[in-house]
RNA sequence: GGUCCUGUGGCCGAGUGGUUAGGCUCAGCUCUGCAAAAGCUGCUACUCCAGUUCGAACCUGGACGGGACCUCCA
């Protein structure tokens, strides 16, 4: 349990993982912005830390895990005097703002129940957070590294960065920062060109705002994960994750917020997930080529040619490192769904398998090559590759080819108890009971009847009635053993 | 333009200084009335160039290609 090595963005190296206070785990997660559905891209974010969040409380951690709801804040445009979207997309829809945030909520916490990721420990949202984001704004004028100006609050970076270190989790250098960050309209207020705002002077068209000491406005970006993270784990905790595309600005910044309201960096360990991309570019809402769940489910897409079910989906993207790119393809979904069927199927032989006195195979340390591919930075990868190892075995066995012993299928039960369904959070994709026993019924009738069509030789009735099922989706397997059929 | 990451077989994708990743595809075989499934076997790779080393796809340097970030983004 405590061999587990996580890479830490900070360091850039796998360290072991020591928590702070086990068995107690502070995990925060940057959640997704409610103004339109998620996407696929967002979806393996979540899905990569549900697993560490799961395998987490396999080993026995007691996790709070607080991933949040952006509903506020974000800005629209180049510059700090655009509408944020939620307000620019409930003009567009002739709705109330906090009617998109509910909208979008509800359907991502759906989508990502479809992909069974648990939820997490507490999802608080930017809105019912203002007064904190605002007290955090306060002390760091306090503190001296954030002036006001118009209305607008802003983090002062050059100063922070004469005594703490802006650019650790990016190891990029500050001057080369200076010199390259782009020239924007409208920053006139700031006094350093990357000053980011704490709070923002809200025009009085703008819909979603509060009043504040420094007059009507709204949160900058960055700052309600440091109110949120502090407020529900404290100013340091143990696990702090989200999208590399958030490493070098919203998390950069969130540390240099937290160090410089009270202190301390928030976390020790930052994980950064990779992007899911398409024809090798990133899925992202602004490039337009992103994917909604609900079309890969249907097959309602112009680059897929079906629909693929979510656990096919999830079984994909377990298929590849949560630090690698994985990149997008109809081909590589299918290849997926394929070995997904394979793994529910092994599950289902290794329900029927009789054990023998001896043991021809060595099940233990598949077992704990498992564990170490997990404790290896949550290698899912090397994980599967184990499982299919298993799966021959299985089979094998079935077709006692091998011999496996009472305790070697009790471990491999455990194994799949434990790896896919905990920890992988796959689960088995059956139709609903009641129409599964009628359907039953059905199937053995006909199958019934096609048994006596072969035992008088007549081929032509059960190849028939083989070729009907086959085409109703219903494979029919003659074993050795009597007939198999599955969906 | 700057910073960082990356380049693996038909496709997707792990990994390690010397030993099989795995999946999918394709071909052959076994089993089978025929299929399907399953098992076995084969197609066996590491962008290029130079260096370090007894030995490098894995380390170092360079070239070329791809990507991310620098602007909202998981």
């Amino acid at each position: 349990m405590e061999n587990l090595f996580i890479y830490n963005t900070l360091t850039r190296k796998k360290e072991a993982f020591k928590a702070i206070n086990p068995p107690f785990v502070g995990m925060y997660v940057c959640g997704p912005t409610v103004y339109s559905d998620v996407h696929l891209g967002n979806c393996r974010t979540f899905m990569s830390f549900d697993i560490i969040y799961r395998y987490l409380l396999h080993l026995g951690y007691k996790v709070r895990y607080v991933r949040n709801i952006t509903d506020a804040g974000h800005l629209e445009g180049d510059n700090d005097e655009g509408d944020d979207k939620f307000a620019k997309k409930a003009k567009l829809e002739q709705v109330e703002p906090m009617e998109i945030v509910q909208r979008y909520t509800v359907g991502f916490r759906d989508i990502m129940a479809l992909f069974n990721s648990l939820p997490p420990s507490i999802e608080p949202t930017a809105t019912g957070h203002i007064i904190e984001q605002q007290e955090i704004a306060k002390k760091i004028i306090e503190n001296g590294l954030a002036y006001e100006h118009n209305g607008s609050v802003y983090f002062d970076v050059e100063k922070y960065a004469k005594t703490n270190n802006y650019t650790e989790l990016t190891g990029r250098k500050l001057d080369d920062l200076l010199e390259n960050t782009r020239d924007l309209d409208g920053q006139q207020d700031k006094k350093g060109r990357l000053d980011f705002a704490l709070w923002i002077k809200a025009k009085p068209e703008h819909l979603m705002k509060w009043p504040s000491p420094w007059g009507i406005g709204f949160p900058g970006w960055h700052i309600e994960c440091s109110a949120m993270s502090t407020k529900y784990l404290g100013k340091k905790f143990d696990l702090h994750g989200g999208g590399m595309d958030l490493q070098a600005t919203h998390h950069t910044n969130e540390i240099a917020q937290n160090v410089a309201y009270c202190g301390e960096s928030p976390a020790n360990y930052w994980m950064h997930t990779n992007m899911l991309t398409v024809n090798g570019q990133k899925m992202s809402k602004s490039l337009g080529n992103s994917f909604l769940p609900m079309e890969l489910f249907t097959g309602n897409h112009p680059l897929l040619t079906k629909g693929f079910s979510p656990m096919a989906v999830r079984f994909f993207m377990m298929q590849t490192h949560y630090r690698s790119t994985l990149d997008f393809s109809n081909e590589a979904l299918t290849a997926s769904e394929k070995g997904y069927v394979k793994l529910m199927e092994a599950y289902k032989t290794l329900q029927t398998l009789k054990a023998s006195s001896q043991s021809t195979e060595d099940i233990k340390t598949l077992e704990r090559n498992c564990y170490e591919a997990m404790n290896d930075d949550f290698n899912t990868s090397v994980v599967i590759a184990q499982l299919f190892d298993a799966i021959r075995i299985i089979n094998s066995a079935h077709d006692q080819k091998v011999s496996l012993t009472e305790s070697d299928i009790a471990t491999l039960k455990n194994i799949f108890q434990h790896f896919v369904f905990d920890i992988m959070g796959l689960k088995k994709e059956e139709e609903n009971g009641k129409a599964n026993t009628a359907l039953e019924t059905v199937m053995n009738l006909v199958l019934d009847l096609r048994a006596k069509a072969k035992a008088n030789k007549d081929f032509a009735t059960s190849d028939e009635i083989r070729n009907k099922l086959t085409d109703a989706n219903i494979q029919v397997k003659d074993g050795k053993e009597g007939v198999t059929w599955s969906i």
